[in-house]
DNA sequence: GTACTTGCAAAGATTTTGCTTCCAA
DNA sequence: TTGGAAGCAAAATCTTTGCAAGTAC
C-alpha cells in the first residue's frame, strides 16, 4: 500500500461523480505532482481485478473513455441522457432478481454487472 | 446506400458472433479489398446513432475495444466469462419489467440498453 | 448536378509495455 | 533486503478529422 495508492482510492471514494482515468490523474496531481498517469492506469486495472471499483462506459457520450466508480454495497444501474448528458442512478430489487435468475438459470457465478441505459430525461424528452 | 454499407450491414446481420471494428474490416476487405477502415468507424458510428446496431464492451476481456451486433427485436443480456472468456446471451422477462420500472419510474425514454455480468460460467467455476 | 460518402493520410486519444529506480513491509 | 510498485519514455491500439476525389440518386 503505497501513498499513490492510497490518494488514488480516497479520491475514487470521495468522488461525487464518475471520473475517468484522466480525471482522476489530475485530481491526483493536485495533491502529488509527482505521480504519473501509468501509475493510475496500474492502480485503477488492480482495483477492477480485485473488485473494488466498478468500471462504466456510459453508453460513450464523450469517446470511449471508461468511467470508475467505488463499488457500491447494492447494484445499480446508469441512465444516460443522450441530449443532455446528465448521469442518474438507478436502484431496483428487479435488478438483484434478474441477478439471481440468471444465477440459477445458467449456474453462471456473477462478479460484476452493468447495466447502462441511454435515452431521454425527463427535462429533455419534453423538449 | 453506398455499396460499402450494404456490405459492412450484411456481414453484421450475418455475423454468429460479436465482431469488434477491424474484425468487421478484415471480413469486408474480403470482399471489397479497397474498403478503408475509417469507412467500418464511419458506418458503425451511423448503425449506432440510428440505433440499427447496438454496441458492446463485453466486460473488455480484450481490451478497450468495442463490438457491434444487429439490433435484436428482444433485448437480451450478454455473459462474459472471465476465464474462458465465451460469451453466452440471456433472455429474461424480468429484464423487459425492469426497463418498464425506469421508464416509469424516472420518466426516463429508454434508447438503448446494455446490460453485460461478468463472472464465472458453468465450466469454469467447477475448476 | 449536388449533397453525401469514400479513401487516404495524419493526428488525437487512450491504454500498455519495457526497463530502471525506488520504497513499503 | 527484497519483491512489488512507481516513474519515464516509447509504443501499441483504437478512433477521429481534414480534405480531395468519387458516387448514388
Amino acid at each position: 500500500m503505497t501513498h499513490q495508492r492510497r490518494l488514488l482510492i480516497q479520491i475514487i471514494q470521495s468522488a461525487e461523480s464518475h471520473l475517468d482515468a484522466i480525471a482522476l490523474w489530475e485530481r491526483a496531481r493536485g495533491q502529488d505532482p509527482t505521480l504519473n498517469k501509468v501509475t493510475v492506469y496500474r492502480t485503477l486495472a488492480m482495483l477492477k481485478k480485485y473488485g473494488l471499483v466498478d468500471e462504466l462506459d456510459l453508453m460513450h457520450l464523450e469517446g470511449g473513455k471508461h468511467f470508475y466508480e467505488a463499488k457500491a454495497s447494492r447494484g445499480h444501474i446508469h441512465l444516460a441522457c443522450l441530449k443532455c448528458g446528465r448521469i442518474q442512478e438507478f436502484e431496483s430489487s428487479l435488478f438483484e432478481k434478474l441477478k439471481g435468475q440468471i444465477e440459477r438459470q445458467r449456474r453462471f457465478s456473477i462478479k460484476v454487472v452493468r447495466v447502462e441505459a441511454g435515452g431521454y430525461c425527463d427535462k429533455c424528452r419534453e423538449q
